[in-house]
RNA sequence: GGAGAGAUGGCCGAGUUGGUUGAAGGCGCACGCUUGGAAAGCGUGUGUACGUCUAAACCGCGUACCGCGGGUUCGAAUCCCGCUCUCUCCGCCA
Protein backbone atom coordinates (compact mmCIF):
# COMPACT_ATOMS: atom_id res chain seq x y z
CA UNK A 1 0.00 0.00 0.00
CA UNK A 2 1.33 3.25 -0.74
CA UNK A 3 1.24 6.31 1.93
CA UNK A 4 -1.42 8.27 1.77
CA UNK A 5 0.69 11.25 2.81
CA UNK A 6 3.06 11.02 0.00
CA UNK A 7 -0.17 11.19 -1.95
CA UNK A 8 -1.31 13.78 0.18
CA UNK A 9 1.72 15.96 -0.08
CA UNK A 10 3.77 14.93 -3.18
CA UNK A 11 1.44 13.65 -5.26
CA UNK A 12 3.85 13.70 -8.43
CA UNK A 13 5.71 10.72 -6.90
CA UNK A 14 2.66 8.87 -7.13
CA UNK A 15 1.75 9.98 -10.65
CA UNK A 16 5.23 9.58 -11.55
CA UNK A 17 5.42 6.05 -10.30
CA UNK A 18 2.07 5.12 -12.37
CA UNK A 19 2.79 6.53 -15.39
CA UNK A 20 6.26 4.34 -15.73
CA UNK A 21 3.74 1.30 -14.99
CA UNK A 22 1.51 2.74 -17.54
CA UNK A 23 -1.33 2.30 -14.69
CA UNK A 24 -4.45 4.39 -15.42
CA UNK A 25 -5.94 5.46 -11.66
CA UNK A 26 -7.77 8.60 -10.73
CA UNK A 27 -5.63 10.09 -8.41
CA UNK A 28 -7.83 13.33 -7.60
CA UNK A 29 -10.65 11.22 -6.45
CA UNK A 30 -8.49 9.19 -3.75
CA UNK A 31 -7.55 12.55 -2.84
CA UNK A 32 -10.94 14.06 -2.80
CA UNK A 33 -12.02 11.28 -0.79
CA UNK A 34 -8.86 11.95 1.76
CA UNK A 35 -9.83 15.47 2.64
CA UNK A 36 -13.96 14.50 3.01
CA UNK A 37 -12.74 11.78 5.66
CA UNK A 38 -10.59 13.90 7.23
CA UNK A 39 -13.21 16.56 7.45
CA UNK A 40 -15.92 14.36 8.88
CA UNK A 41 -13.35 13.06 11.19
CA UNK A 42 -12.99 15.71 13.00
CA UNK A 43 -16.62 16.61 12.96
CA UNK A 44 -16.79 13.63 14.77
CA UNK A 45 -14.36 14.31 17.37
CA UNK A 46 -15.42 17.32 17.95
CA UNK A 47 -18.95 16.00 18.87
CA UNK A 48 -17.64 13.14 20.71
CA UNK A 49 -15.25 15.69 22.78
CA UNK A 50 -18.91 17.63 23.75
CA UNK A 51 -20.64 14.24 24.47
CA UNK A 52 -17.47 12.97 26.63
CA UNK A 53 -17.94 16.10 28.84
CA UNK A 54 -21.42 16.04 28.75
CA UNK A 55 -21.47 12.71 30.28
CA UNK A 56 -19.24 13.68 32.82
CA UNK A 57 -21.97 16.37 33.70
CA UNK A 58 -24.49 13.63 33.84
CA UNK A 59 -22.61 10.87 35.56
CA UNK A 60 -22.07 13.44 38.55
CA UNK A 61 -25.72 14.48 38.38
CA UNK A 62 -26.83 11.03 38.98
CA UNK A 63 -24.54 10.59 41.86
CA UNK A 64 -25.89 13.70 43.71
CA UNK A 65 -29.05 12.08 43.13
CA UNK A 66 -30.14 15.39 40.69
CA UNK A 67 -32.19 15.52 38.05
CA UNK A 68 -29.93 14.98 34.54
CA UNK A 69 -33.14 14.52 32.41
CA UNK A 70 -32.58 18.17 30.51
CA UNK A 71 -28.70 16.92 30.07
CA UNK A 72 -29.94 13.51 28.54
CA UNK A 73 -32.89 14.91 26.37
CA UNK A 74 -30.05 17.46 25.15
CA UNK A 75 -27.08 14.98 24.30
CA UNK A 76 -30.00 13.05 22.75
CA UNK A 77 -29.78 15.37 19.02
CA UNK A 78 -25.71 15.09 19.48
CA UNK A 79 -25.35 11.00 19.66
CA UNK A 80 -28.05 10.93 16.60
CA UNK A 81 -25.33 13.14 14.73
CA UNK A 82 -22.64 11.38 15.90
CA UNK A 83 -23.94 8.19 14.24
CA UNK A 84 -25.35 9.60 11.27
CA UNK A 85 -21.63 10.91 10.50
CA UNK A 86 -19.79 7.85 11.81
CA UNK A 87 -21.58 6.21 8.66
CA UNK A 88 -20.33 8.43 6.77
CA UNK A 89 -17.04 7.97 8.15
CA UNK A 90 -17.16 4.40 7.22
CA UNK A 91 -18.23 5.09 3.90
CA UNK A 92 -15.46 7.21 2.95
CA UNK A 93 -12.72 5.05 4.52
CA UNK A 94 -13.98 1.50 3.10
CA UNK A 95 -14.20 3.55 -0.55
CA UNK A 96 -10.19 4.92 0.05
CA UNK A 97 -9.07 1.80 0.86
CA UNK A 98 -10.50 0.17 -1.51
CA UNK A 99 -8.95 2.77 -4.05
CA UNK A 100 -5.88 2.74 -2.43
CA UNK A 101 -5.42 -1.11 -2.48
CA UNK A 102 -5.23 -0.97 -6.43
CA UNK A 103 -2.02 1.37 -6.32
CA UNK A 104 1.01 -0.09 -7.19
CA UNK A 105 4.37 -0.07 -5.41
CA UNK A 106 6.66 2.85 -6.63
CA UNK A 107 9.58 1.54 -8.59
CA UNK A 108 13.00 2.61 -7.63
CA UNK A 109 15.17 5.09 -9.22
CA UNK A 110 17.76 2.42 -10.67
CA UNK A 111 14.64 0.40 -12.91
CA UNK A 112 14.33 0.74 -16.30
CA UNK A 113 11.43 2.36 -17.39
CA UNK A 114 9.65 0.56 -20.52
CA UNK A 115 6.39 -0.88 -21.30
CA UNK A 116 7.21 -4.65 -21.10
CA UNK A 117 10.48 -7.33 -21.22
CA UNK A 118 11.25 -5.89 -24.07
CA UNK A 119 13.01 -3.19 -21.98
CA UNK A 120 14.81 -5.42 -19.41
CA UNK A 121 18.44 -5.00 -18.79
CA UNK A 122 20.46 -7.48 -18.44
CA UNK A 123 23.11 -6.86 -15.75
CA UNK A 124 25.34 -10.19 -15.81
CA UNK A 125 25.47 -14.06 -16.95
CA UNK A 126 27.43 -16.81 -15.36
CA UNK A 127 28.57 -20.35 -17.12
CA UNK A 128 28.45 -21.21 -20.81
CA UNK A 129 25.34 -22.42 -22.96
CA UNK A 130 25.83 -26.09 -23.90
CA UNK A 131 26.80 -27.03 -26.85
CA UNK A 132 24.89 -30.73 -28.40
CA UNK A 133 26.52 -32.46 -31.09
CA UNK A 134 23.34 -34.10 -31.11
CA UNK A 135 19.63 -33.03 -31.62
CA UNK A 136 19.10 -31.79 -28.52
CA UNK A 137 15.35 -32.63 -26.85
CA UNK A 138 12.87 -30.92 -25.05
CA UNK A 139 12.14 -31.66 -21.31
CA UNK A 140 9.01 -33.52 -22.05
CA UNK A 141 10.52 -35.80 -24.79
CA UNK A 142 14.01 -36.32 -22.24
CA UNK A 143 11.74 -37.18 -19.30
CA UNK A 144 8.55 -39.08 -21.20
CA UNK A 145 11.57 -41.56 -22.85
CA UNK A 146 12.82 -41.77 -19.54
CA UNK A 147 9.33 -42.51 -18.04
CA UNK A 148 10.12 -39.99 -15.45
CA UNK A 149 7.41 -37.80 -16.71
CA UNK A 150 3.80 -38.41 -17.17
CA UNK A 151 1.79 -35.21 -18.69
CA UNK A 152 -1.25 -37.84 -19.89
CA UNK A 153 -1.34 -39.14 -16.70
CA UNK A 154 -1.54 -36.26 -14.73
CA UNK A 155 -4.24 -34.80 -17.26
CA UNK A 156 -6.45 -37.83 -16.55
CA UNK A 157 -5.91 -37.27 -12.86
CA UNK A 158 -6.27 -33.12 -12.69
CA UNK A 159 -6.81 -32.20 -16.84
CA UNK A 160 -4.53 -29.68 -18.54
CA UNK A 161 -1.40 -27.66 -16.72
CA UNK A 162 -0.40 -31.20 -14.49
CA UNK A 163 2.95 -33.32 -14.28
CA UNK A 164 3.04 -36.55 -12.61
CA UNK A 165 6.71 -37.49 -11.41
CA UNK A 166 7.23 -41.05 -11.30
CA UNK A 167 10.58 -43.08 -9.91
CA UNK A 168 13.75 -40.51 -10.61
CA UNK A 169 11.75 -37.65 -11.53
CA UNK A 170 10.16 -37.66 -8.41
CA UNK A 171 13.16 -38.36 -6.73
CA UNK A 172 14.45 -35.43 -8.80
CA UNK A 173 12.24 -32.97 -7.24
CA UNK A 174 12.58 -34.20 -4.08
CA UNK A 175 16.25 -34.23 -4.04
CA UNK A 176 16.37 -30.55 -5.29
CA UNK A 177 13.86 -29.27 -2.76
CA UNK A 178 16.02 -30.97 0.42
CA UNK A 179 19.69 -29.78 -1.66
CA UNK A 180 17.78 -26.00 -1.60
CA UNK A 181 16.80 -25.70 1.52
CA UNK A 182 20.23 -26.98 2.92
CA UNK A 183 21.99 -24.45 0.92
CA UNK A 184 19.93 -21.44 2.30
CA UNK A 185 20.15 -22.55 6.08
CA UNK A 186 23.26 -24.07 6.31
CA UNK A 187 25.03 -21.89 4.30
CA UNK A 188 23.14 -18.35 3.54
CA UNK A 189 21.60 -18.35 7.28
CA UNK A 190 18.06 -18.58 6.30
CA UNK A 191 15.62 -20.62 8.93
CA UNK A 192 13.69 -23.04 7.79
CA UNK A 193 9.79 -22.56 7.93
CA UNK A 194 6.87 -25.44 6.65
CA UNK A 195 3.88 -22.92 6.36
CA UNK A 196 -0.08 -23.86 5.73
CA UNK A 197 -1.14 -23.99 2.24
CA UNK A 198 -4.11 -22.54 2.27
CA UNK A 199 -4.03 -18.99 3.80
CA UNK A 200 -6.52 -16.65 4.20
CA UNK A 201 -7.85 -13.29 2.35
CA UNK A 202 -6.05 -11.42 5.18
CA UNK A 203 -2.65 -12.78 3.92
CA UNK A 204 -3.57 -12.59 0.28
CA UNK A 205 -4.31 -8.92 0.65
CA UNK A 206 -1.08 -8.03 3.12
CA UNK A 207 0.78 -9.65 0.46
CA UNK A 208 -0.21 -7.81 -2.41
CA UNK A 209 -2.45 -10.69 -4.23
CA UNK A 210 -5.78 -9.17 -3.42
CA UNK A 211 -7.57 -7.30 -4.34
CA UNK A 212 -6.22 -6.97 -7.97
CA UNK A 213 -4.90 -10.45 -8.41
CA UNK A 214 -8.23 -12.59 -7.34
CA UNK A 215 -8.64 -14.32 -10.65
CA UNK A 216 -4.88 -15.62 -10.44
CA UNK A 217 -5.56 -17.96 -7.47
CA UNK A 218 -7.21 -21.13 -5.99
CA UNK A 219 -9.87 -20.57 -3.56
CA UNK A 220 -11.36 -23.17 -1.45
CA UNK A 221 -15.27 -23.14 -2.01
CA UNK A 222 -17.78 -21.98 0.46
CA UNK A 223 -14.34 -21.34 2.73
CA UNK A 224 -12.33 -17.91 3.16
CA UNK A 225 -9.28 -19.86 2.30
CA UNK A 226 -7.25 -19.26 -0.73
CA UNK A 227 -4.11 -22.12 -1.98
CA UNK A 228 -1.11 -20.85 -1.61
CA UNK A 229 0.22 -19.12 -5.33
CA UNK A 230 3.35 -18.68 -4.05
CA UNK A 231 5.30 -19.29 -0.31
CA UNK A 232 5.17 -15.11 -0.22
CA UNK A 233 2.18 -15.39 1.49
CA UNK A 234 2.42 -17.09 4.33
CA UNK A 235 5.81 -15.90 4.72
CA UNK A 236 5.10 -12.22 4.50
CA UNK A 237 2.13 -13.02 6.72
CA UNK A 238 4.04 -14.24 9.79
CA UNK A 239 4.81 -10.60 11.75
CA UNK A 240 1.13 -9.26 10.78
CA UNK A 241 0.55 -7.11 12.90
CA UNK A 242 3.60 -7.17 14.75
CA UNK A 243 6.23 -4.87 16.05
CA UNK A 244 9.83 -6.25 16.41
CA UNK A 245 12.73 -4.93 17.32
CA UNK A 246 15.47 -3.40 15.29
CA UNK A 247 18.04 -5.99 16.93
CA UNK A 248 15.77 -8.54 15.35
CA UNK A 249 16.39 -7.59 11.82
CA UNK A 250 16.80 -8.62 9.21
CA UNK A 251 14.70 -11.67 9.93
CA UNK A 252 16.07 -14.54 7.07
CA UNK A 253 13.27 -16.90 6.39
CA UNK A 254 13.01 -20.26 4.16
CA UNK A 255 10.15 -22.45 2.81
CA UNK A 256 9.29 -25.10 0.26
CA UNK A 257 5.67 -24.95 -0.14
CA UNK A 258 4.16 -25.76 -3.68
CA UNK A 259 2.62 -23.07 -5.58
CA UNK A 260 -1.09 -22.75 -6.96
CA UNK A 261 -1.68 -20.76 -10.08
CA UNK A 262 -4.80 -20.41 -12.07
CA UNK A 263 -2.83 -19.18 -14.79
CA UNK A 264 -5.76 -17.59 -16.56
CA UNK A 265 -5.14 -15.33 -19.24
CA UNK A 266 -2.11 -17.38 -19.90
CA UNK A 267 -4.38 -19.97 -22.46
CA UNK A 268 -2.29 -21.26 -25.35
CA UNK A 269 1.32 -19.95 -23.54
CA UNK A 270 3.82 -22.58 -22.50
CA UNK A 271 1.52 -25.36 -23.03
CA UNK A 272 4.04 -27.81 -23.74
CA UNK A 273 5.33 -29.62 -20.76
CA UNK A 274 6.04 -28.80 -17.19
CA UNK A 275 6.93 -24.72 -17.44
CA UNK A 276 3.86 -23.41 -16.87
CA UNK A 277 1.40 -25.30 -14.34
CA UNK A 278 -1.27 -24.82 -11.95
CA UNK A 279 0.48 -26.59 -9.44
CA UNK A 280 4.61 -26.06 -8.74
CA UNK A 281 6.80 -26.75 -5.88
CA UNK A 282 9.56 -23.87 -5.13
CA UNK A 283 11.62 -23.37 -2.38
CA UNK A 284 11.31 -19.60 -1.35
CA UNK A 285 13.61 -17.27 0.10
CA UNK A 286 12.00 -14.11 2.46
CA UNK A 287 13.59 -11.19 4.44
CA UNK A 288 12.09 -8.59 6.41
CA UNK A 289 14.83 -5.75 7.26
CA UNK A 290 15.19 -2.36 7.83
CA UNK A 291 14.98 0.41 4.99
CA UNK A 292 18.73 1.09 4.94
CA UNK A 293 19.42 -2.65 4.81
CA UNK A 294 16.67 -3.44 2.01
CA UNK A 295 18.86 -2.51 -0.85
CA UNK A 296 21.95 -4.73 0.32
CA UNK A 297 19.65 -7.51 0.81
CA UNK A 298 17.84 -7.59 -2.16
CA UNK A 299 21.73 -7.97 -3.73
CA UNK A 300 22.51 -10.78 -1.33
CA UNK A 301 19.42 -12.48 -1.51
CA UNK A 302 19.88 -12.25 -5.31
CA UNK A 303 23.21 -14.23 -4.64
CA UNK A 304 22.14 -16.59 -2.57
CA UNK A 305 19.53 -17.55 -5.43
CA UNK A 306 22.67 -17.69 -7.96
CA UNK A 307 24.65 -20.20 -5.50
CA UNK A 308 21.96 -22.52 -6.51
CA UNK A 309 22.26 -22.19 -10.04
CA UNK A 310 25.79 -22.09 -9.84
CA UNK A 311 26.14 -25.32 -7.69
CA UNK A 312 24.05 -27.14 -10.24
CA UNK A 313 26.42 -25.99 -13.21
CA UNK A 314 23.31 -24.32 -14.97
CA UNK A 315 24.04 -21.52 -17.34
CA UNK A 316 21.83 -18.35 -16.36
CA UNK A 317 21.75 -14.22 -17.12
CA UNK A 318 20.20 -11.78 -14.12
CA UNK A 319 18.08 -9.28 -15.22
CA UNK A 320 16.35 -6.31 -14.32
CA UNK A 321 12.69 -6.10 -14.79
CA UNK A 322 11.91 -2.97 -16.27
CA UNK A 323 8.80 -1.09 -14.58
CA UNK A 324 6.52 -2.47 -17.62
CA UNK A 325 7.36 -5.98 -16.82
CA UNK A 326 7.38 -5.58 -12.72
CA UNK A 327 5.19 -6.72 -10.16
CA UNK A 328 2.96 -5.00 -8.60
CA UNK A 329 4.20 -4.84 -5.00
CA UNK A 330 7.94 -5.10 -5.89
CA UNK A 331 9.92 -1.57 -5.82
CA UNK A 332 12.38 -3.60 -8.12
CA UNK A 333 12.98 -7.02 -9.49
CA UNK A 334 15.65 -9.37 -10.89
CA UNK A 335 14.61 -12.02 -12.51
CA UNK A 336 17.52 -14.93 -12.78
CA UNK A 337 16.95 -16.74 -16.16
CA UNK A 338 18.44 -20.26 -16.86
CA UNK A 339 19.49 -21.26 -20.62
CA UNK A 340 16.94 -24.20 -21.59
CA UNK A 341 17.90 -25.95 -24.62
CA UNK A 342 14.94 -27.42 -25.62
CA UNK A 343 14.15 -23.76 -26.28
CA UNK A 344 16.91 -22.35 -27.49
CA UNK A 345 16.60 -19.24 -24.98
CA UNK A 346 16.56 -18.34 -21.21
CA UNK A 347 13.58 -18.84 -19.00
CA UNK A 348 12.57 -17.23 -15.61
CA UNK A 349 13.54 -19.72 -12.94
CA UNK A 350 13.55 -17.39 -9.96
CA UNK A 351 12.25 -13.76 -9.11
CA UNK A 352 13.72 -11.81 -6.79
CA UNK A 353 12.08 -8.43 -5.48
CA UNK A 354 12.53 -5.85 -2.94
CA UNK A 355 8.62 -4.88 -1.86
CA UNK A 356 9.64 -2.05 0.63
CA UNK A 357 7.43 -0.87 2.55
CA UNK A 358 4.51 -2.27 0.78
CA UNK A 359 3.69 -5.37 2.27
CA UNK A 360 4.76 -4.04 5.20
CA UNK A 361 1.57 -1.23 5.15
CA UNK A 362 -0.56 -3.58 4.14
CA UNK A 363 0.05 -6.72 6.38
CA UNK A 364 0.60 -3.69 9.28
CA UNK A 365 4.20 -5.06 10.00
CA UNK A 366 6.52 -2.81 12.01
CA UNK A 367 9.90 -2.23 13.83
CA UNK A 368 11.17 -0.27 16.90
CA UNK A 369 13.97 1.59 16.33
CA UNK A 370 13.70 4.41 18.93
CA UNK A 371 10.41 5.38 19.52
CA UNK A 372 8.25 5.45 16.96
CA UNK A 373 7.25 2.41 15.21
CA UNK A 374 8.53 2.30 12.03
CA UNK A 375 7.39 0.01 8.67
CA UNK A 376 10.12 -2.63 8.01
CA UNK A 377 10.85 -3.77 4.35
CA UNK A 378 9.89 -7.11 2.63
CA UNK A 379 12.16 -9.10 0.09
CA UNK A 380 11.15 -12.57 -1.66
CA UNK A 381 12.91 -14.49 -4.22
CA UNK A 382 12.64 -18.05 -5.68
CA UNK A 383 15.56 -19.75 -4.32
CA UNK A 384 14.25 -21.67 -6.95
CA UNK A 385 12.02 -22.39 -8.71
CA UNK A 386 11.52 -26.80 -8.67
CA UNK A 387 9.66 -27.55 -11.82
CA UNK A 388 11.54 -24.96 -13.73
CA UNK A 389 15.17 -26.52 -12.15
CA UNK A 390 13.86 -29.90 -13.57
CA UNK A 391 13.21 -29.12 -16.57
CA UNK A 392 16.79 -27.19 -16.90
CA UNK A 393 18.60 -30.62 -15.54
CA UNK A 394 16.99 -32.92 -17.62
CA UNK A 395 17.35 -30.65 -21.01
CA UNK A 396 20.95 -29.03 -20.06
CA UNK A 397 23.11 -32.66 -19.21
CA UNK A 398 20.90 -35.01 -22.00
CA UNK A 399 23.22 -37.28 -23.35
CA UNK A 400 22.70 -38.57 -26.94
CA UNK A 401 21.16 -42.14 -25.50
CA UNK A 402 18.38 -40.05 -23.58
CA UNK A 403 19.73 -40.03 -20.69
CA UNK A 404 20.57 -37.15 -18.27
CA UNK A 405 23.70 -36.78 -15.81
CA UNK A 406 22.52 -35.89 -11.84
CA UNK A 407 24.86 -32.77 -11.01
CA UNK A 408 27.47 -33.74 -8.67
CA UNK A 409 25.70 -31.55 -6.02
CA UNK A 410 22.88 -33.56 -5.82
CA UNK A 411 23.85 -36.85 -6.54
CA UNK A 412 24.30 -37.71 -2.44
CA UNK A 413 20.48 -36.48 -2.09
CA UNK A 414 19.61 -38.92 -4.43
CA UNK A 415 21.57 -42.06 -3.26
CA UNK A 416 24.44 -41.51 -4.84
CA UNK A 417 22.99 -41.77 -8.50
CA UNK A 418 25.08 -40.44 -11.24
CA UNK A 419 22.50 -40.31 -14.33
CA UNK A 420 18.88 -41.21 -14.79
CA UNK A 421 18.69 -44.05 -17.51
CA UNK A 422 16.05 -45.51 -19.17
CA UNK A 423 13.67 -48.33 -17.53
C1' G B 1 -20.18 -33.33 14.12
C1' G B 2 -22.34 -32.84 19.65
C1' A B 3 -21.80 -30.38 24.80
C1' G B 4 -19.44 -26.67 27.64
C1' A B 5 -15.71 -22.66 29.05
C1' G B 6 -13.09 -18.55 27.61
C1' A B 7 -10.76 -14.14 24.66
C1' U B 8 -8.68 -7.35 28.86
C1' G B 9 -2.09 -3.56 27.96
C1' G B 10 4.93 -7.03 26.59
C1' C B 11 3.19 -11.05 30.19
C1' C B 12 0.00 -12.53 34.44
C1' G B 13 -4.46 -10.79 36.25
C1' A B 14 -8.84 -7.45 38.58
C1' G B 15 -13.04 -5.27 36.72
C1' U B 16 -20.21 -8.25 34.46
C1' U B 17 -26.46 -4.36 39.67
C1' G B 18 -23.66 0.18 32.46
C1' G B 19 -21.27 6.41 34.47
C1' U B 20 -13.85 10.54 36.04
C1' U B 21 -11.14 2.66 33.94
C1' G B 22 -6.38 3.43 28.67
C1' A B 23 -8.17 0.43 32.20
C1' A B 24 -6.53 -1.69 39.80
C1' G B 25 -2.62 -5.02 41.36
C1' G B 26 1.65 -7.88 40.15
C1' C B 27 5.68 -9.23 36.80
C1' G B 28 8.78 -7.51 33.03
C1' C B 29 11.27 -3.33 30.86
C1' A B 30 13.71 1.85 30.99
C1' C B 31 15.83 5.75 33.80
C1' G B 32 17.34 7.63 38.64
C1' C B 33 18.66 6.95 43.92
C1' U B 34 21.16 3.46 47.02
C1' U B 35 26.12 0.16 46.58
C1' G B 36 33.20 -0.78 46.24
C1' G B 37 30.25 -3.69 42.51
C1' A B 38 25.90 -6.53 42.15
C1' A B 39 21.33 -8.27 44.30
C1' A B 40 17.58 -6.52 47.30
C1' G B 41 15.17 -1.92 48.35
C1' C B 42 13.16 2.99 47.06
C1' G B 43 11.38 6.62 43.32
C1' U B 44 9.76 7.90 38.37
C1' G B 45 8.25 6.30 33.83
C1' U B 46 6.50 2.52 30.48
C1' G B 47 0.63 1.03 24.22
C1' U B 48 -0.96 2.13 19.27
C1' A B 49 -3.56 4.73 15.51
C1' C B 50 -5.99 8.86 13.59
C1' G B 51 -6.98 14.07 13.90
C1' U B 52 -5.14 18.87 15.53
C1' C B 53 -0.98 22.09 16.60
C1' U B 54 4.19 22.67 13.88
C1' A B 55 8.16 24.71 8.23
C1' A B 56 8.80 19.61 10.08
C1' A B 57 9.30 16.90 14.53
C1' C B 58 8.87 16.63 19.83
C1' C B 59 5.40 18.39 23.29
C1' G B 60 0.50 19.63 24.08
C1' C B 61 -4.70 19.00 22.97
C1' G B 62 -8.79 15.89 20.99
C1' U B 63 -10.78 11.06 19.47
C1' A B 64 -10.73 5.83 19.09
C1' C B 65 -9.10 1.01 20.59
C1' C B 66 -10.53 -4.37 26.60
C1' G B 67 -10.88 -10.98 20.04
C1' C B 68 -13.69 -8.93 15.31
C1' G B 69 -18.34 -6.63 13.42
C1' G B 70 -23.10 -4.68 14.39
C1' G B 71 -27.01 -3.06 18.01
C1' U B 72 -29.44 -0.94 22.67
C1' U B 73 -28.33 3.71 25.56
C1' C B 74 -27.33 10.57 26.94
C1' G B 75 -23.22 7.06 28.14
C1' A B 76 -20.79 0.03 27.03
C1' A B 77 -14.70 -3.69 28.82
C1' U B 78 -19.47 -4.25 31.31
C1' C B 79 -26.29 -5.51 28.26
C1' C B 80 -28.12 -7.86 23.20
C1' C B 81 -27.09 -10.21 18.20
C1' G B 82 -23.64 -12.30 14.55
C1' C B 83 -18.68 -13.99 13.50
C1' U B 84 -13.57 -15.64 14.47
C1' C B 85 -10.14 -17.98 17.47
C1' U B 86 -8.50 -20.82 21.91
C1' C B 87 -9.33 -24.59 25.66
C1' U B 88 -12.02 -29.08 27.91
C1' C B 89 -15.17 -33.52 27.23
C1' C B 90 -17.66 -37.01 23.65
C1' G B 91 -17.70 -38.83 18.53
C1' C B 92 -14.74 -39.34 14.02
C1' C B 93 -9.97 -39.38 11.85
C1' A B 94 -4.08 -39.14 9.51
Amino acid sequence: MIDIRILRESPEIIKEALAKRAYRIDLDAILTLDTSRRQTVHEVEQLRAEQNRASEEISKLKRAKQDAASAIAAMKTVSDRIKALEERVRETEQQLRDQCLVLPNIPHESVPVGPDESANRLERSWGDVPQFDFEVRDHVEVGQRLGILDFDCAAKISGARFTLSRGAGALLERALINFMLDVHTHQHGYTEILPPFLVSSACMQGAGQLPKFAEEAFRVEGRDLWLVPTAEVPLTNIHRDEILSAEQLPLKYTAYTPSFRSEAGSYGKDTRGMLRQHQFNKVELYKFTTPEQSWDELESLVRDAETILQRLGLAYRVMTLSTGDMGFASAKTYDLEVWLPGQGRYREISSCSNCTDFQARRANMRYRRDKKPEFMHTLNGSGLAIGRTVIAILENFQRKDGSVLIPNALQTYMGGLEIIKRG
